[in-house]
DNA sequence: CGTGAGTTTGAAGGGAATCAAGACTAGTGG
DNA sequence: CCACTAGTCTTGATTCCCTTCAAACTCACG
């Protein structure tokens, strides 16, 4: 499940996949790269570390809408504004387009326009397996589901290191911090996964995890 | 929240609002549009009546993804399958656009590329804030949320015609049924709706839904 | 006026949240 | 290099919101 949003079929290149290249800039962990409610001046892709984008009740309650890896671009929007905040998880170099630029571009070359249509249209997808995710899933799914997606987008055999704190799983999955930890050592007593550190997991039953994701 | 996937900026024409017609079908209540795995070969638009789309789980659980009222667009995809399936709620007619002949189009035309990747676009918006609400509301606020979204995209002021049932209404909102049924039956005695029949739904007082859906 | 699908209501149970310590771990500075 | 310390994570006990199971009700339709 979850494919991930990236331009898979380029590598990333000097002149990035939009065939132009824009400033790249270094965040340290836990820095914001834009809030919500800011305007949306850029589209991001990054090229190293990793992000999450989420969103902030006024009471505080938070949901993560989607972690970006390295490749992943983030931050595309259809108004004017941002909806989510986006925030480095660990040091990371993002490179970023200006908006104005790409429409420009887009409107001049269709291979443009149809790239940032399926970068798009790859977003709504893997939004429509969270929400399934969200609505009908145990919190076991939920957890296996997430480990499973990490591996497949990061190329992980079966040694797994996850970029996000057990907050940040908790708040992407709907679930509390408790419930994720508590879930993750059940995993590990029935033997499908270890946890040697908290960032690191192996996997040690993949068939059995894409099973349990159901 | 939830703001519509729907061309609001152009009513519906003859022609339709990316410059050509394609021929409309019409489907009887409960009827199947288009099944999860087949070949996405149209996208479509609500002409009247009202559509889910759904993904169904193995053991049977189901997940409504979106529901597309008059106006809407829903059918499109990143790759060459769907993703969901799509089922007429009432009595429906639906444009269909052939999905080549729209990306040929939109190869020429730089306003119907735009077009495309704004609908996408607003598509992706919506399923964040479902995302949002499935992850961190309470079935109180995820009913009211429904009920003020669909107040919205209706246009309605305060008599609302839902168009699902409960349990649509239960799948949208990862709820069960049961819940959906006294959630609504307690908002009624808390004396901000009123439920003369089960598909009609008055909002006594928006202000304190507004509130409530948080 | 029966008949049945859809809905509401009730009672009981369960999965995840909450509340509360305790155990790591990663920095920090001596 | 190694305490010290603050933040993160894990574990335990209890609570609660929603689900499950069950039954009654409503209303459209023959």
């Amino acid at each position: 499940m979850l494919s991930p949003l990236r331009q898979t079929d380029h590598a990333p290149t000097a002149t990035g996949p939009f065939g132009f290249t824009g400033p790249c800039l270094r965040h340290a962990r836990d820095e914001e790269i834009f809030s919500e409610g800011d305007s949306a001046d850029y589209i991001y892709q990054v090229i190293s570390g990793s992000v999450r984008t989420c969103r902030l009740l006024r009471d505080g309650r938070r949901q993560i809408d989607e972690f970006h890896l390295a490749g992943d671009y983030f931050g595309i929007e259809a108004g004017d504004l941002h909806r989510v905040t986006a925030e480095a998880m660990a040091d990371t170099t993002v490179r970023m387009v200006r908006r104005g630029a790409l429409s420009d571009l887009a409107a001049q070359r269709a291979d443009v326009a149809r790239a940032l249509f399926r970068l798009t249209a790859e977003g709504l997808q893997r939004s429509q397996d969270h929400v399934l995710m969200l609505g009908r899933k145990s919190a076991r799914e939920r957890v296996v589901g997430l480990l499973v997606d990490l591996a497949e987008r990061t190329g992980a055999q079966s040694e797994l290191d996850v970029p996000m704190s057990r907050q940040d799983m908790a708040d992407y999955l709907g679930l509390t911090i408790e419930t994720v930890s508590r879930t993750l050592t059940q995993l590990q007593s029935d033997g499908v996964i270890a946890l040697p550190t908290t960032r690191h997991i192996v996997l040690r039953d993949r068939a059995a995890l894409r099973r349990l994701g159901d």
